[in-house]
DNA sequence: TCTCTCAATATTGTATACAGTAAACAGAAT
DNA sequence: ATTCTGTTTACTGTATACAATATTGAGAGA
């Protein structure tokens, strides 16, 4: 058979496992708040409702624990963690640390595959101007550009912390009321300089926009989400 | 009872758990070289050899992973990692970001407990001066300082991070031929400098101080992890 | 009424047993 | 000889069963 048939085909997804299967589960049902703070996670009780056994889900929960979703205690189980002000001031400022290492890197170590994928990210901004969307869908954008930017830098350990962090920072963009006007006067501009700033090498420029992009990050989900943590009391 | 004679009790040490005596066990095999780079790590082999069953071996190659001493894949089980010269350079860029951002917060969060911790961990270095010393015990006394500076920051996520790193970082402080000047040119008199950079609260300094410290013990890890590599492959 | 003790219970920690996957090998076909 | 193919084997992935621990609540004593 000839190689370029092969080539053709669609890579067969790799073989997922179990647990797996229940992080995703996991994840979104917190990230939906359907599982919401404070509430325990019984090993036996998640197994049951995903019809798996404790096996895979008590591997989940350590990840999930990496990953600064849930809290686990010795001998006495895990529950979904409560995300507080100092948790954002905490994911914030060691992302900051993270994502400044990685444009230094990314401005030296970026190939074209990883700005065109940048650049999708981008048209997909700009192709929902006009339409109403969703949290998830901004927080998708937002986060999956920034991703990008961290795997340019090809620092595997530095992708792995990012990473860890991640699903965090997931939780905290889903507290912002979204409107288009984030589109076009915040996440695209910036965005797009930012890869600018890597496309043409200028390490000075790309570190002052990472860094003044996530302050103003920082400000305005550090509003909404006391919003959120304020309404969620009363 | 009085307040104060419960407060005099040794705090009862934790119940451990298996997974943890494992993970020493595995660690300790590691850094020895008793377990070399490459070696695959069988489940059921480990388990046997330590007395317990898979699960708890099962839960610990997964920390492992995290900490950078074991790759797992697939269905295809764990190994011990193999640290390349990339490998140096990927945790020392890392620890440099943590390790300034903890200056940062240190010289404003830090209290006198912190400041006594480093002041012993000094006097330590200052009393071995005039022994011979092995590698381990310079390892040791030179990571404790540096966590010490990580938990004065106050920061959960960031020692979390830091701690992750820290038996990589260990792997690679143990390829060096400690000598009593390392010590006396190095270890103490660097170390002192952070430590009144911090207690002075003056940060610009302690950046400074932690940014030259670190460049100048990867220049020195890097020559001996380098000489260790190549006696390896020979 | 309050505190203490002690059993009952619920839940995690650990062990064992079974199922599924992938590498390794031997034999057949070319 | 070499490539293919089926079978074996060795392991991880998953399920179940048992042990140890911590919380709860009821009853006894002050």
């Amino acid at each position: 058979m000839a190689r370029d048939t092969l080539s053709n085909l669609t890579s067969i997804q790799e073989r997922r496992t179990l647990v797996h299967d229940v992080l995703e589960a996991l994840r979104q049902a917190i990230w939906e708040r359907q599982l919401q703070p404070g509430i325990r996670l019984r090993e036996e009780e998640l197994a049951e409702a995903l019809n798996v056994s404790r096996g895979p889900v008590r591997e989940a929960l350590i990840q999930l624990e990496y990953e600064g979703l849930v809290i686990r205690e010795q001998n006495r189980g895990a529950s979904v963690a409560r995300l507080e002000r100092e948790d954002l001031d905490e994911v914030y400022s060691l992302r900051m640390a993270l994502e400044k290492l990685a444009v230094q890197l990314a401005v030296k170590n970026h190939n074209d595959s990883h700005l065109a994928q940048m650049q999708a990210i981008l048209d997909d901004m700009r192709s929902v101007l006009d339409e109403t969307v969703t949290v998830q869908r901004a927080a998708d954008l937002d986060v999956s550009f920034h991703e990008v930017v961290i795997k340019s830098a090809q620092h595997k350990r530095l992708h792995h912390f990012w990473s860890t962090l991640r699903p965090q920072i997931y939780i905290f963009l889903l507290s912002r009321n979204v409107a288009n006007s984030d589109f076009r006067e915040y996440m695209l501009p910036w965005h797009q300089d930012i890869l600018d700033a890597i496309r043409d090498r200028n390490e000075k420029t790309a570190l002052e926009l990472i860094e003044t992009h996530l302050e103003a990050s920082y400000t305005r989900v550090l509003v909404s989400y006391e919003e959120f943590l304020g309404a969620d009391q009363s």
